[in-house]
DNA sequence: GTCTATAGAGAGATAGAC
DNA sequence: GTCTATCTCTCTATAGAC
């Protein structure tokens, strides 16, 4: 594994398979995604993919934890800001940007969400609950300055959350039918506006005044 | 058909499918359920449903319509409501206890959204066509009174459209991580709260204040 | 109405040649 | 590294008995 991970080809073609799969992942679900267009979207034979991942499972769980990782980076970025209202607005903000660049991450983690059978293997768990943990350290030390309380602390991620997951994931839908295109840059920005100001508000209601 | 419609006993059976179905395919998704499990689930045989219903396709049809009249139902309830923000308003709320009585849509619902392959039946596409159009010309007429601008009804839509669809499909995430149950009564009644707070800010924020 | 039995397609995994 | 060939399993659909 260490002489492969040498091996700057096999690189390229891992990442290669990798950004193809999670399309159609993200496309299809799990269960309809066949191998078989994966590698034919590659433009090599399915039987070829094996030298790269193990099985469909292990494919499938090296995109979830890549898409974990970058959220947790999202996360940490905002380590240096000095109020926690800031850090927790930022993230939803940052989160908005990343899913709006790789909308592929919404619909994947939406079937995450709803498939309660996917079962993400070890790495992927540890990920998450890292990025919730370091979430929720955030939420936690605003209750602790006062500043919000934790009750309308899962409000705010429930709406902060669900909106910029079903705004990325229904893109196709909205477009067609309301002609609205959640990934133009002018909306994007009109929404994370919105959701600033209503992040505000929920944030700072219960106690207190902001800023 | 119409000799089968009038059976008793053969439309008590189909709903009992139809009700044992709909949770499964809301929890692992279309292809990943097998017809065996709704079978085994009822005490019949596999075989047998083709009795009720001719294949997998139709017997998912038939759930996504039964969904899509109950959604439909909720927005034509609000035909008496004099103004378009209290329609809307209600529209909001009143969705949100159709899902947190039957979490099941809400999972059903995410899943067509993110799977763009589902390609629902035409009666599907009708109703679903009927409840959009339902919806906007409620959001249109408030544009006409000048109560809110287009733009904020987007927004509005997909803010109570997101947080309510993830709040519901999320419930076992939330509970496990958080220890947060958004079945609860007191959740549900907070949240209504919360998202009526925020529609009244969106509706009304650009053009004049509210009441 | 419900059953058993079976046909047939689809897709993942694996062996082994080049 | 990538291929062909094949094995095997799973699940849907269907025929036909009771």
């Amino acid at each position: 594994m260490s002489e492969r991970e040498k091996s700057e080809r096999w690189q390229k073609r891992r990442s290669e398979i990798l950004q193809i799969a999670e399309r159609l992942f993200a496309e299809k679900g799990f269960t309809a995604t066949r191998l078989e267009d994966v590698a034919e979207a590659i433009g090599i034979r399915r039987a070829s993919l094996v030298y790269y991942f193990r099985d469909k499972r292990e494919l499938y769980e090296a995109i979830l934890e890549g898409i974990y990782l970058e959220t947790l980076q999202v996360v940490e970025a905002t380590r240096a800001l000095p109020t926690p209202i800031e850090r927790v607005q930022t993230i939803a903000s940052e989160w908005m940007s990343l899913l709006a660049e790789r909308p592929s991450i919404a619909l994947l983690l939406l079937r995450e969400i709803t498939d309660g059978e996917t079962s993400p293997g070890p790495t992927s768990v540890k990920l998450l609950k890292e990025i919730l943990d370091a979430f929720q350290d955030v939420m936690n030390e605003g209750k602790k300055r006062g500043t919000f309380e934790p009750v309308d602390a899962i409000h705010y991620s429930m709406i902060m959350a669900g909106t910029s997951l079903f705004m990325m994931a229904a893109q196709p839908v909205l477009k067609e039918i309301w002609d609205f295109d959640p990934l133009a840059p002018e909306n994007i920005a009109l929404q994370k506006k919105t959701l600033d100001r209503i992040g505000r508000e929920i944030l700072s209601s219960t106690v207190l005044g902001l800023e």
